[in-house]
DNA sequence: ACAATATTTCAATCCTAATTGAATATTCGA
DNA sequence: TCGAATATTCAATTAGGATTGAAATATTGT
């Protein structure tokens, strides 16, 4: 991952809406949601929610398809992953220093 | 970790000067750099500098001491370790769906 | 084609971040 | 104490993000 797409993603995720978008959404898994329903869930005006949207999006972070009139949005898991592993290896390589993260578990929750 | 925090950390992330800075005091560990020297090899005004590490300080992601007229600022390991795991534990929740996080390694490299 | 639904785009406003030079502490060495 | 060095704070400007209602786009069902 490149410095840009790894700074899109933090600015994508510097807002406590989007966050919780990307919470939301990655519950919902491959299934996700909606935007009327993220709306209704959030409680969020649709313009507002229609402008968090488009920069998660833009950042990689979730993924669009259209069915019918609907617009269904799913949090993109791969990118989640390079953005761990982005920051992992970039902000902690120094001298062992008890540099050591948490393993990941799987994500049975 | 709490939502706010994660929110401040990822906004102090999304500035490429601010990702330099925590990638360069990151790489020279628990010696870490005095204000002086981070401003020359990344060639930045000092009241700009100034303004970054301010920004990164309140974040938690930085810790700075006093040593004479000098600051010396070092990258908060621990909180590079939580923002990774607040990440991990809410951006990869959902059910199974190939959601295998990469093994975090030890940071001798 | 028409009306209803779902969502986005547009335009305007507000708020906050980024950048810079000048001024202000604070500390060190002579 | 005085001058030099280090770094921050202040004030002003510029740029960009957040929010909202109204208008536009696109799809569905009749």
């Amino acid at each position: 991952m490149d410095k840009g797409t790894a700074t899109n993603m933090f600015e994508s995720l510097s807002s406590g809406i989007r966050l919780d978008i990307v919470r939301l959404l990655v519950r919902y898994g491959h299934e996700g949601l909606v935007a009327g329903e993220l709306a209704e869930t959030l409680e969020l005006p649709r313009t507002n929610l229609s402008f968090h949207l488009k920069t998660l999006t833009q950042a990689g972070l979730l993924s669009v398809t259209q069915e019918g009139r609907y617009q269904r949005y799913r949090a993109n898991l791969d990118a989640m992953r390079d953005l761990v592993a982005y920051l992992t290896e970039n902000c902690c390589a120094a001298e062992a220093d008890g540099c050591v993260l948490p393993v990941a578990r799987n994500c049975a929750g």
